[in-house]
DNA sequence: CTCCTTAACGCAACATGTTTGCTTTAAGCG
DNA sequence: CGCTTAAAGCAAACATGTTGCGTTAAGGAG
């Protein structure tokens, strides 16, 4: 039986906030899961049983903090809606809050589900504007390429070599693939 | 003052050595600090002092592991060089040990260094590609491309998206970044 | 509304992993 | 050959992770 409100639903999110508030006041290295629990007002062993260790709890939290508040803008054309879209995205990624989320989100996974669930995220932001540039009779990329010759290399750099990543580079990102 | 050789190097062997084996004895999941030490013959707290912990420890083995061990090979022309490094590089990346590798990179990495070594091995190896060709008087792509529209999409969706990835996908990526 | 069933939590004892002060060893240099 | 000191060993204190068992309260049946 699946209890997802109630009690256990009280207790997620205790715990989520918990995480929240003390990366934010201490920071995620000195972060434990008995202080986590301490902070929630729950005992370890139930954050233990949950969610097996802290990484999967940060890998939570992060895909959570992930998820896209809005859809993209709509500034009336494909070439403005994906380029701002994509200035928008690297900026968010690249901030250091950000690539301690994907850090995390991609840490606490074992069989990828959270991070598929980030790139899900990225992938339907990219089909709303494709799909408002079709309704306009706009002539567009597959959202694939977009994924391939946009997000993709956002992301490489992100993690691989953290450098070099300014709204120019997204810009041109944007430019390449609508050539 | 460093001391790269020596008793401190011995240790590092054998510690290293000591991950290797039992990595492939009894899986990643069930490896400790502890055990580590003890199959090297040195105490948790030389681990600990050399490494900070497991994951830092796993990076440094995975970034190892991940070092290409011979220069591409030489088909004849550019089209068929970087087809063939290409499906190599995807084949060795995203099978169960080479995604192991690369998430445990990451993993362990404060500030990255790691990481960016493995991106520079690949960035190595398709600059060798790419001077053989112009050495062959052929027309090329920078290496900046080749890794934003070939190595990115590939590490992106064995990070993000675990399917989907085959030589055909490798040698689309190859030939379009040549078009 | 009340009574079951049982998933999820709390508690406490336990096992394991991590940190640290101090001592000892040996690498590199004069 | 002897000094200096980085790095390793040792062991005890400490923190974190695990588990069995009793208790609480969600969600459904009567």
């Amino acid at each position: 039986m699946v209890r997802p409100g109630g009690r256990s639903a009280r207790v997620q999110e205790s715990v989520h906030a918990a995480v929240r508030d003390l990366i934010a006041e201490a920071g995620r290295d000195a972060l434990t899961v008995p202080q986590v629990a301490a902070r929630a007002g729950v005992t370890p062993s139930t954050v233990y049983r949950r969610w097996g260790d802290l990484q999967e709890l940060l890998s939570d939290v992060a895909v959570e903090r992930l998820r896209p508040e809005a859809p993209p803008e709509d500034h009336g054309s494909l070439a403005e809606d994906l380029t701002a879209w994509t200035e928008l995205f690297l900026d968010e990624m690249s901030s250091p809050a950000g690539r301690a989320y994907i850090r995390d989100a991609l840490l606490g996974d074992p069989d990828g589900s959270n991070a598929g669930q980030c790139s899900a995220y990225a992938a339907d932001q990219v089909e709303a504007v494709l799909a408002r540039a079709a309704a306009r009779g706009e002539a567009a990329p597959s959202a694939e390429a977009v994924m391939d010759r946009v997000v993709a290399p956002i992301m490489y750099r992100i993690l691989f070599r953290p450098d070099g990543l300014d709204a120019a580079y997204a810009r041109r990102l944007a430019a390449e693939v609508l050539a």
